[in-house]
RNA sequence: GAGGCGGUAGCUCAGCGGUAGAGCACUGGCCUUUUAAGCCAGGGGUCGAGGGUUCAACCCCCUCCCGCCUCACCA
């Protein structure tokens, strides 16, 4: 049967369910508890007549149907918890029991009557009185396996909620972990602040933008790549800590770690250094993992990971020498560096920096083996243009990455706080911008105007939410765990048929 | 951007160069404690789109669209 078919059907059911008598399509309707709510409170009651003592009036949708002649089963689905209904003639009346059996999957509806067991044991509802809340006019997936076209789980995610519990899982946990974050940071200390996704010129990160164009100005605007010199400027006005969970937006491709707009949290913190911020880290993740499970050992891809604190430190040259087998000469080699790159496929290795050249090494060899939570720390001066230089080697800044499970989850520094050696690496980065670098930071002299009054030392961290749930929840592509990730757009025909298609 | 895989009923999937299939869902009937309810009967398809080969194409070929995966790009 065509789709357009099954709006007919149940368009003729509803005009019989209307004059059946019972109450259609209400503007509210006054409910006594959650499902949530019935479960906890009465899921282990086993007295039955303390149960029929219990009135309650619950909504949900419905999503399972079992008739039987005068009786009827279903049971309703709510946010996380689904209760069985019984309906029977004899407690309904015929017109309002005939209109019950009429229900179909999908439909929602507002149910009050008493509670009791079945046969089985199971917790029931027993129908004294209905109303439809809102018709289903399609057929939902079938709820034996559920929805699992990737392409229509994503376009239709309501439908994916709908039908698959382990992923109304994921986004329940998700909105947990971004709850647990706040709870953390601002027990801290921490205050949560927005700041400009509009932005005339873009900065904190190194990726190209999205450009869009404010009309009245008359003026060019990016979508912010990053928060992060917006919240410095903040350190700077005295807020000594502050945190946005911030969406971000790159103009990159897509993957099963990409997503063009993505969440990140950052955070900035006066008076600290990166080191005081890799055990802030370690001490909010750990958080994180105690209250959404109780241990610190969570598993990933079938391996354990533990993320007791501390976590390793591992600076990236050092990583080099014992996973990659370099030298220590050969690391500032630049000629075997060249050679060894290109080995190992990277593209025109002969043009990169020698910060580039170790990032490029780093990323192929190291990466892949860190399971175990791992701070990369200590990179390349000239591939880092916003941190503070390492206080005894210039060459290198006090910066980390945080890996967890192969994921990069996240990037902090001891912050560049000096206007005057800012300002030479935004001009070292513009540098870079000519020589064809689209992602080469541009020269923002607001910013070292904000510099030159003053930045505290401060430690800085930015940790992808997104990728940090997929961590919490064992996923490997990015897509499972934001609601609408981005897809091309495709054009919809709605299934109305033309004899309904009026006012 | 390159390669691989996929798109068949509302959903999950079979299928074969020769009349389009199953399970669930749906419709009608029976059934007052069922739960993947059961039993009986029935309806439902632009086989992603377009072109080509062929007596004949869901199937073979070409182009395109959409998605997934790997790689590249990307921190």
């Amino acid at each position: 049967m065509s789709e357009v078919e099954y709006v007919r059907e149940r368009w003729a059911r509803l005009q019989k369910l209307r004059s059946s008598g019972v109450e259609t399509l209400p503007y509210r309707f006054e409910i006594t508890h959650t499902l949530e709510e019935i479960v906890e409170l009465y899921g282990h009651e086993q007295d039955a007549g303390r149960l029929q003592t219990v009135w309650a009036r619950l909504a949900g949708r419905v999503q399972s149907l079992r008739w039987h002649g005068k009786t009827t089963f279903c049971h309703i689905q709510g946010r996380q918890a689904r209760l069985q209904v019984y309906a029977r003639q004899d407690a309904l009346g015929p017109e309002a029991y005939e209109a019950f059996t009429n229900l179909d999957l999908g439909d929602v509806i507002g149910v009050e009557g008493h509670l009791f067991r079945t046969k089985t044991g199971e917790l029931t509802l027993a129908v004294q009185r209905w109303a439809l809340l809102a018709k289903c006019w399609l057929p939902l997936p079938e709820p034996w396996h559920g929805l699992t076209d990737v392409e229509a789980r994503y376009r239709r995610r309501y439908l994916d909620l709908i039908a698959n519990p382990r992923v109304r899982s994921i986004f329940l946990r998700r909105s947990q972990i971004v709850r647990l974050i706040r709870q953390f940071l601002d027990s801290r200390g921490f205050i949560e602040v927005e700041t400009p996704v509009l932005q005339p010129l873009y900065g904190g990160a190194l990726a190209r933008p999205f450009k869009t164009y404010h009309n009245v100005l008359e003026a060019e605007l990016f979508l912010r790549i990053a928060p992060e010199l917006y919240l410095k400027r903040l350190i700077v006005g005295n807020l000594e800590r502050v945190y946005e969970v911030a969406r971000n937006f790159r103009n990159e491709g897509v993957s099963t770690l990409h997503n063009p707009e993505f969440t990140m949290l950052e955070l900035y913190q006066a008076y600290a250094d990166y080191e005081d911020i890799m055990r802030l880290t370690e001490e909010m993740v750990a958080f994180l993992a105690t209250e959404l499970f109780g241990t610190l050992r969570i598993t990933f891809q079938d391996q354990t990971i533990d993320l007791t604190p501390p976590w390793r430190r591992l600076p990236m040259l050092a990583g080099l020498m014992e996973v990659g087998g370099f030298t220590e000469e050969q690391l500032y080699d630049r000629a075997f560096l060249v050679a060894r790159a290109a080995e190992l496929g990277v593209p025109r290795a002969g043009d990169l920096s020698w910060g580039k050249l170790i990032a490029e090494l780093f990323e192929r060899l190291v990466q892949p083996t860190l399971v175990q939570p791992t701070f990369v720390t200590d990179f390349p001066v000239d591939i880092s243009p916003l941190a503070r230089r390492k206080r005894d080697d210039p060459r290198l800044v006090e910066r980390f990455e945080l890996f967890i499970g192969g994921l990069e989850l996240g990037n902090a520094f001891s912050e560049l706080n000096d206007p005057f050696d800012q300002k030479r690496r935004f001009e070292d980065q513009q540098r870079q911008r000519e020589t064809g670098d689209v992602e080469a930071h541009p020269i923002d002299a607001d910013y070292v105007l904000a510099l030159m009054y003053g930045l505290p030392p401060t430690g800085g961290l930015g940790l992808g939410i997104d990728r940090l749930t997929m961590l919490f929840c064992d996923v490997t592509s990015i897509r499972e765990v934001i609601l609408f990730p981005l897809l091309r757009w495709v054009p919809v025909e709605l299934p109305i048929p033309p004899e309904l298609d009026r006012t």
